[in-house]
DNA sequence: GTGGTCTAGACCACG
DNA sequence: GTGGTCTAGACCACA
């Protein structure tokens, strides 16, 4: 279900924190829905337990997850509502700014990137 | 010139080094023409000075810029010729492709995605 | 009876032992009176028969409670005895340092305090 | 500055969290104001430097205090203006709530603890 | 079984 | 100098 690159120069425990995120916005992960455990999750990707609930624990703060004492995390109620589409875009946003800052930087035709992104979104 | 955002995640010595990449690469920069000296755009930008040089020593060891004695940094021959579209194009892949994934953990429609980005390329 | 949240950041089951221990020293569970048996307990506050289990074990461990084959718990003897008042203010007294303390750091004048907590206690 | 107490329940990271959060918010600590480093702290109270950079990064997550990158960290601006008397003591609810409803349960006259109060608060 | 806390120590990134 | 990340491993608390 998630997606690691420990390789990746984002932190391992803000790839999850940030996957997340949006797993949840978008409703894949329902409201109440348990989480693999953090020990499950550690192995299978070959990361340290610490690292992994570190970001659980984030995801509790921030209101996503709920802890259930002696049963593990589920999505916690609030969150559990599929947010609207234009929310959900709105999560996106920081990436597409950053995106079109770079594309004027390296002067592309706006229709050569959006075809490119078409494709990969196509797939 | 330069647009550095020191609060972002991304170190600032990072930001100056990308942004030359692509600066370059599109031809804004062209081969020869001075950049503006560490300590201007350390005062220009509130950044510490070493943080600039940094920036400027990397890219000096990548082959884009070349230290001129006394003169300061210019643009380097051999990356001066302006690239080509598709090489372009490939400096933005990593981008696209970590756009691509959180479109798809966000369930957000493709052309929803590709609307946004067009009118934030337009503009 | 008991008033339980689960959750609170303090454990279950200590929410009840502390409890069991402050109506007791009140006097309002009264010596030899029979308690409610776990699985009232845990039916009731929707909580894991083994935390209730738990708490009254303690309390037994402490001479709160005493175990009545086939009756359940009743309030011990030795306890049932109302304590003196400063015997119980005893009890408090850990939070009212950590009170008091957290009043110094906020730097709020003593009355004001001791105002809002008065309109509490006289509720 | 920071009143630590390893052998308290409260795990240490929370004891320095909930600290700033107070000493903030009295404007004890004032905006912009530099705190002591991580390994500082770390040294003086004989605890690991990462208990104390868990706390430091989730009171930055919170808000409550910025990093300068290389500098250290500081108190955040939106942070540094003092609350007001009633948002200081509204911080100060969740205990007085657990302290009166303990009151209660230990059947204690209201005026017996207003005054053990008053008297830790006049010291 | 679950998650939480802490440590010691290594290594990195930034300025 | 600053903070950040990760690990391995120990131990605890809870259900």
């Amino acid at each position: 279900m998630l997606n690691i690159q420990p390789s990746a120069p984002e932190p391992i425990y803000r790839q999850i924190l940030e996957q997340l995120r949006r797993l949840i916005a978008a409703g894949q992960l329902a409201e109440g829905e348990p989480l693999p455990s953090v020990r499950e999750v550690a192995v299978m990707h070959a990361v340290n337990p610490m690292t992994v609930s570190r970001a659980y624990g984030l995801a509790e703060a921030e209101g996503l997850l709920k802890r259930l004492r002696g049963k593990g995390m589920v999505v916690a109620a609030q969150s559990g509502r599929t947010r609207s589409q234009s929310e959900r875009l709105a999560l996106l946003e920081p990436l597409l700014l950053a995106l079109s800052r770079q594309v004027q930087e390296l002067e592309l035709p706006a229709d050569l990137v959006l075809r490119r992104l078409g494709k990969l979104l196509g797939e």
